[in-house]
DNA sequence: GGTTAGCACTTGGGCATGTTGAGTGCTAAG
DNA sequence: CTTAGCACTCAACATGCCCAAGTGCTAACC
């Protein structure tokens, strides 16, 4: 038996499957794709894919489905990115009109994404690591209470409520701010943790407790700032292209819903040199994933952009469309 | 006929109806409440109940369930508010310690009252229109782009990238800065559209186009700052409690993703002096939710907290628990 | 008048049975 | 290695049947 014949084969199940939805049988195989072989030949063909587990028949008289190792193989080596069409390389485009706030682009990303793939989407804030503090701020709330506010150079704004055990007085707080400002305005983000120790040390004494505490909350603020989050949309095709799995989406929810399940998940997965990553079925670390597929890929300096389907979704194409998704981000934000 | 008995009817209709999910016939109401009446009676009741509209059945041989307006009348006249369990009013106390961080506070809440009412729960964030201008900042990102800064003294901070026609220059960002922040702190954003004019006005004419240009930005932020955004958790339970109904998930996805149509419903929703208004089906504006209820109230200073499931759920449980959890929010986060 | 027993009638759901067609695996020949 | 042929399997569909739940109606009852 020829080894290219049995990818194309392997190729062609999954491609007919992932379009029709049904089990697909060695007959409309033959018809559908035109490999020079009868069904009998095709037959045969199957049945060593399915000795070597990469496709399964859910019952005996039936066609055959891809299984997750499946479709490991078609994506590892069969599939070849699709290009995108011209509108939705138009769609993409229009992405680098509008506002440059944040905010803003990142949530016309992911619903774009969401919409060229039918698929969810989501998108990990953008990694501030290079990212210079621009300003800092203390605001008293009530008597015991600071708001710290930490403002990058990107425009990126992190803020967070302390307690801080003692009342401070207004200007006291004044004092502490224009200390830490004038000692990490304009430094790395990554780097506060090194820097903030020495700005407490040299704060009066009386000072030193409270001082503390506020370079606990700017650490705080510059470890889980906002790369820490993710947006997400088109939470709504997952009812759609699941009709027949309505039992599978609830814990897929629950998933989506779980921004730490989330971002472990996107972290987790390397970065492919090819340009996106797959993580398949069983292969998702989370049980409630077992049913679902992620494309993901990096961005700026490191958050993820993807999408995430049923294992039974069109792979090329939406590799295609996040990977594309991805380069506009990149440039649209910068590195 | 007697009047009472038929509500009692309704009601009983209702309950059954609600954990049964099961259309309910004149027997099995006899059996399981002890209405002082034959079968028979009880069906010449129904017969009335579906003249008017308030119950309808499936099909001919099938017991009634209640119509949208069946479930009005049970909310308005029937139902009484059900306490809380000891276990939930102590899940509801749990949220008085912990930060007072308005963002984990709300993230809390709404996880609480999906988990409570095991539906869809939304929360939006606080009304702050009595809340007063702390701090203005304004960070030059690029030549012509400006972080626009907006602080109030609740700790919401609203964050805006503008863009500026022209260059300006860092020191006048400061003297625009300053004059900003000397005429503003203090004021309650409410205020902001009638008092930053006359800032623009006293700016030297150089600096008047780009002083114009940020006024707007703090505008837009004190209009749309965080009162328009929601917050939400508890998705995963539509697939639970659909499970018969797969399809209309979808759609209900759809609204939920659109904050807008969130926003637009809960606002629609008038505040019921007792205590939680309810919107039933075909009620809602949005036709995607033409089989879903929505139970909400309001807290603090207008804005809503409640929750979002199938017609078919436990109103007065429900209508306690958002009750309850409106309380203390409002508590928490004070008028 | 409201209530009730009794009864004929409707109808969806469950079940057993039969049929069909897609699909397989195997064998033997090319 | 490929292929035609064939026996076999089995889900999906259809058909017919019966049953239980439930209704609406009528006539008697209090």
């Amino acid at each position: 038996m020829s080894e290219p014949r049995k990818l194309e084969v392997l190729r062609a199940i999954v491609e007919d499957y992932v379009h029709s939805r049904e089990p697909v049988g060695s007959k409309a195989l033959v018809e559908r794709h035109h490999l020079g072989v009868s069904s009998a030949t095709i037959r045969n063909d199957m049945a060593v894919l399915e000795e070597e587990g990469l496709i399964a028949a859910p019952h005996t008289s039936a066609g055959r489905i891809p299984t997750d190792k499946g479709y490991r193989l078609f994506v590892d080596r069969i599939s070849q990115v699709k290009p995108l069409s011209a509108a939705e390389r138009r769609a993409i485009h229009s992405l680098l009109e509008g506002p440059d706030d944040v905010d803003d682009i990142l949530e016309r990303t992911v619903r774009l994404l969401s919409q060229l793939t039918n698929q969810v989407a989501v998108v990990q804030y953008p990694h501030s690591n290079r990212a210079l503090v621009r300003h800092v701020e203390f605001v008293q709330l009530a008597p015991k209470q600071v708001l710290v506010v930490l403002i990058a150079d990107t425009g990126s704004v992190g803020q967070k409520v302390i307690e801080t055990g003692s009342d401070v007085g207004n200007e006291a707080l004044m004092l502490l701010r224009s200390r830490f400002l004038g000692s990490i305005a304009g430094t790395q983000l990554a780097l506060l943790p090194q820097v903030l120790p020495s700005v407490v040390a040299l704060c009066p004494p009386e000072l030193r407790n409270v001082a503390q505490t506020l370079a606990n909350g700017l650490q705080a603020l510059s470890d889980t700032s906002r790369e820490e989050r993710i947006l997400m949309a088109g939470t709504a095709n997952l009812a759609r292209s699941n009709v027949d799995f309505p039992l599978s989406i609830g814990p897929v929810l629950e998933a989506l819903e779980e921004q730490v399940v989330m971002l472990r998940l996107l972290s987790d997965m390397g970065d492919d040199p090819r340009g996106v990553t797959v993580s398949i079925g069983r292969e998702n670390p989370y049980d409630g994933l077992a049913e679902a597929s992620v494309v993901a890929t990096g961005y700026g300096s490191g958050a993820k952009v993807g999408i995430l389907g049923p294992t039974r979704m069109d792979y090329p194409t939406t590799m295609a469309a996040v990977r594309a998704v991805a380069r506009y981000l990149s440039r649209i934000l910068g590195g």
